[in-house]
DNA sequence: ATACGATACGGAACACTGTTCCGCTTTACA
DNA sequence: TGTAAAGCGGAACAGTGTTCCGTATCGTAT
C-alpha cells in the first residue's frame, strides 16, 4: 500500500480543512437523523441537517449506502472484534455464539431499517450488504466452527446462511411491536443445536 | 350483506363492458410483468403492457398493493384452503404443518420480491400485509394447535410470529442463488419441535 | 500580503418513482 | 338516437436518488 497515494472512498482524509469538517458534520447529522427517521431518511434531509448542499453530500459519499457504511463501520468492527473475548469468556463455544448473535441483533434492531437496507436487492445497497458480510462472516464462521468442533451443533450450516437468516428475521422489528425477532432467532439456534444424546 | 349495493374494491364487477375488460387486461398484464420484472415493477410498465392509461389503472386498483393482492388473491386462498386436506392426509399434524409451510414458501419464492413487499413497513403495502395475515394466520394457527395438541411441538409460538418469520426468511431468495431460505426454515421447525423425551 | 490554481461547495436540473386530476370519449339505457 | 353517467388517457404533481457546473473557498508559491 502506498500511503502517499490519494485514497478513494468516504474515509479519505482531505487536504482541505472545510472538506474534512463537512465530512464529519455529515456523519454526525446522519447519525442523528438515522435515529429519528431511520436509515431510509432522504439524502436532502441529512444534507439540510448538516447545513450542506447536495453536491457536498455526494462528493463525500458517492452513494447513500456509502454514508450508511461510514456511519456504522465502527460499530460493525466492534461487533466483529468482540468474537475472541466471547470465545474465551463463554462457558462453551455455543454460548459464545449466542452472545455474539445477541450483539449483532442488538445492533440491527437499534438502527431503524438497517436490516431491511442490508438486503442485497435494495436499490444501491449492495455495498452495504457486502461490507457487513466481508466483516462479519469470518468471525461468525470461527464461532460456528468452534461450536461444531465441540460437538454442540450439527454441522453443515455456513456462516453466510446463518447471518443472512438472522438479518432477514430482524427486518421490520420496528414498525411492528408484536413481532419479536429474537424469539425466532432463538428457535433457529435451538434447531441448530445437536441433540444431547448422539 | 346487500348484494345490490355497489361493491368497492378491485374485484367489483363493473356494469360497463370496457371497464370489466380493462380490469382483466390489467390483471393479465400485471401477472406477466411480475414474472419478468418482479412485484416491484413500475405502474407505468404494467399500464403500458395492458395498453391503458394511468388513470384507468388507478380507477381499478386504488394502489399498487391492491393490484398485487388481486393478482395473487386466488393463490393465497388456495394455500389457505389446502389446510384441511393436509391435516387429514398427513401422518401427523406436524407433517401437515411442514407440508403447508412448503406450499407457502413455494408461493413466496416464486413471485420475485413478494416476500419483501409483504413487509408492513414498505410504502403502501400495509394492505397486502394485512390480507396475507388475515387469510393465512387462522389456518396456520389451526395447524400449530393440532401439532401442539399432539405434543409434537413446544407451545408458545403463535402463528403470526411463525408466518412473519417465514416471510422474512424468504426475502431475497431471488437475487442471491447461494441463499437457501428453505434450509433455515427447516432449522426453525426443528427448533420448534419438542424433544422426543419429555 | 497577495495572487493564483486546485479543490470543494451549492443547488438547479435530471430521471425515475407512485399518485391525483380533469377534459374528453364511450357506453348503456330510455 | 339522444343523453347522462361511467370510464378513459395522460399531463401534472410530489417525492425519491443522483449528476452537473458555475461560483466560492482554501492552501500555497511568490
Amino acid at each position: 500500500m502506498n500511503e502517499s497515494s490519494p485514497r478513494q472512498g468516504s474515509s479519505a482524509a482531505s487536504k482541505r480543512k472545510d472538506a474534512r469538517r463537512n465530512q464529519q458534520t455529515l456523519l454526525d447529522a446522519a447519525a442523528a437523523v438515522f435515529v429519528t427517521s431511520g436509515v431510509d431518511a432522504p439524502v436532502r434531509e441529512i444534507a439540510a441537517k448538516a447545513g450542506v448542499g447536495l453536491g457536498t453530500f455526494y462528493r463525500h459519499f458517492p452513494t447513500r449506502a456509502d454514508l450508511v457504511i461510514a456511519v456504522y463501520r465502527h460499530q460493525v468492527d466492534t461487533c466483529a472484534e468482540a468474537c475472541p473475548a466471547l470465545l474465551t469468556a463463554g462457558p462453551t463455544p455455543f454460548a459464545a455464539l449466542e452472545r455474539w448473535i445477541d450483539l449483532f441483533v442488538d445492533f440491527l434492531v437499534t438502527k431503524h431499517g438497517l436490516a431491511a437496507a442490508m438486503q442485497a436487492d435494495s436499490t444501491g445497497f449492495e455495498a452495504l450488504h457486502a461490507y457487513f458480510l466481508d466483516r462479519l462472516v469470518p468471525v461468525c464462521t470461527q464461532l460456528l466452527d468452534a461450536a461444531a468442533a465441540a460437538g454442540e451443533i450439527r454441522p453443515g450450516l455456513d456462516a453466510y446462511h446463518l447471518m443472512r437468516g438472522i438479518g432477514n428475521l430482524c427486518i421490520g422489528t420496528d414498525s411492528d411491536p408484536r413481532y419479536d425477532a429474537r424469539r425466532l432467532i432463538a428457535l433457529l439456534l435451538t434447531g441448530l443445536r445437536r441433540p444431547h444424546r448422539t
